[in-house]
DNA sequence: GTTACATATAGGTATTTATCTATGGGTCGT
DNA sequence: ACGACCCATAGATAAATACCTATATGTAAC
């Protein structure tokens, strides 16, 4: 039995001729002429090497090879089926995975978004890597995940950006801090404190320093610690003074105090970022339609930046 | 999805490429170019509508998409792997249908064979079918079955006979016939008593019927009867005398007498008989090799005549 | 920077395919 | 005997396939 040259056409030519009994009705039923299906199937007993239907008293019967390949045919197209279901929920974006990288600081509101998008989905898979900024540009220089989320989006012609959250950052000080209950600060008030910072090349501490530069201000102590919760931490413990997105701290966190600093407003946004060269599942795409549509619905509405509308989707 | 242009050979190299990880490494196995191979996936993923392998940092990926088909088609292949069995069982006669029709009397020596033959491939299927002569010849002259088994096996060009038992008839008389103790009969002896005959068209009774008008005899009484055991119950049951073959006749039956007629020895032959013009089943076939190889084995060899090496088994 | 491999693309060709129309030869019912 | 059907075969053709060679391109290793 030879398969190589035999197509689907020709299985499902023959099962209908089984299926019906007759080579006309066959041809009727597919639009084909009588000769094509007959020879069609000519074909096909040539494959296999077997006699499949042969003519008995006028009428087609079909041989005990051809009902087992009859039999195998319909298995066969079974799976397939099955495989064209998968496709099409693939396509609906209903299954599949959707891989995210994003900054340290944005998996504080991310949840908010993936965890309603997960329980509409249940069967996409949303691997997620977080990092810092180093390490997530690394990933998306080497396109290993489907969106990106940064503070900062990094500039390439093959990659598209829309903001979707605003990231103001505020600056805090232990309770017991010398202006802590200081109600107008300003921000060369703060120099002579020791800073908390997150490494070099972190969104927030990128913002920070480059306000510091503009405005001809040095710092006078810092010191690195490699995670926002540390330096919240750190803070509420007396340490030091430090300027950390608005996201990262709860609400009703009582253990540090937030400075009114009157001269200064450091903020940037939150971007989702892909990559226009690489193919981007439907999961993602499905993803990023989901937030555009309800970023309002599940982010703190008074932050949202929703220009997501940007992305070009489909 | 469109499978329709899908042939076997596409979803082999495919299977290829994913198993190999790699496009060259397939071309190597396969004996084919690069080229070709990438061109062949290419067509696949047209034809699937979906991406199924990308390149992400120099090495082949096999998207969603590309393992659920490749897990489909390890399923089909199964499929076809198993009717490849099937084929091949079909082929070596171990599996398939040998539908054999066959007169009466054949009923009484068929199954001498057929049981061996049946223990030996116990998953081929032996239909059998029996009638009269007439019966049985109508389904030869449509061709209904495999092999037919005749006494008086029908000319036809297209059609191949062969001898493989001697079919020696016998007279048989009640236990208290006048002539049931004499040592030797002519024919002519039995002309006055009643006969007990089969139907019209049997074997034994045209073989019979033409001897008695050979020698211009005719008889004076007959009684026509449907079955061979009918006859021979009749006869033992002092209805009348009849002409059997041997071979429905157990040699440990004393309700009748078995005459010497020294001037008349009536015989004829069993024939396998099959019809060239049609498909003759790999499990026919195989059955008449075994039926060659092993008469003498089965029946009795005193009355074996085996001349099926004259039937064209290949 | 050159070599070694990987894939992708372009261009070419012989073969195969999927069709068709036309035709021939059976069987069945009227 | 004559349509009405059935299937098989022949002959034709446009399209698709299955390959190839040559070449471009991109990365990793030396």
């Amino acid at each position: 039995m030879d398969l190589r040259h035999i197509s689907f056409r020709l299985l499902e030519v023959f099962m209908s001729v089984v299926k019906t009994g007759s080579i006309s009705e066959t041809a009727r039923r597919l639009h084909l002429t009588q000769p094509t299906v007959s020879l069609q199937i000519k074909r096909l007993q040539e494959a296999v090497g077997e006699p499949l239907l042969l003519m008995q008293q006028q009428k087609l019967h079909v041989t005990d090879a051809g009902l087992e390949l009859f039999k195998t045919c319909q298995q066969v197209f079974g799976h397939f089926d099955d495989y064209q279901d998968f496709l099409t929920e693939l396509n609906g974006g209903a299954r599949g995975r959707c891989k995210i990288a994003m900054v340290n600081t944005a998996q504080y509101i991310l949840p908010k978004l993936l965890g309603p998008y997960s329980n509409l989905h249940p069967h996409v898979e949303l691997p997620l890597e977080i990092g810092n900024r180093a390490e997530v540009l690394d990933r998306f220089e080497r396109g290993e995940d489907d969106i990106y989320v940064f503070s900062h989006p990094p500039s390439l012609e093959s990659a598209q950006a829309a903001r979707f959250l605003h990231n103001p950052l505020e600056f805090i000080v232990p309770l017991n801090h010398p202006l802590a209950h200081v109600k107008a600060v300003k921000l060369t008030d703060l120099m002579q404190y020791r800073f908390l910072l997150r490494e070099n090349g972190s969104a927030t501490r990128m913002l920070f320093e480059s306000e510091l530069q503009s405005r001809g201000l040095v710092l006078s102590d810092s010191v690195q610690m490699a995670s926002n919760e540390a330096i919240r931490v750190a803070v509420a413990s007396g340490m030091g003074i430090a300027v950390l997105s608005r996201h990262v701290l709860a609400t009703d966190d009582t253990s540090f105090k937030i400075l009114n600093v009157t001269d200064t407003h450091l903020a940037s946004h939150w971007y989702f970022v892909m990559r226009t060269d690489r193919h981007i599942s439907h999961a993602a795409r499905n993803f990023l339609k989901f937030a555009q549509q309800h970023v309002e619905q599940y982010l703190d509405t008074q932050w949202v930046r929703n220009e997501l509308h940007n992305l070009h989707l489909d």
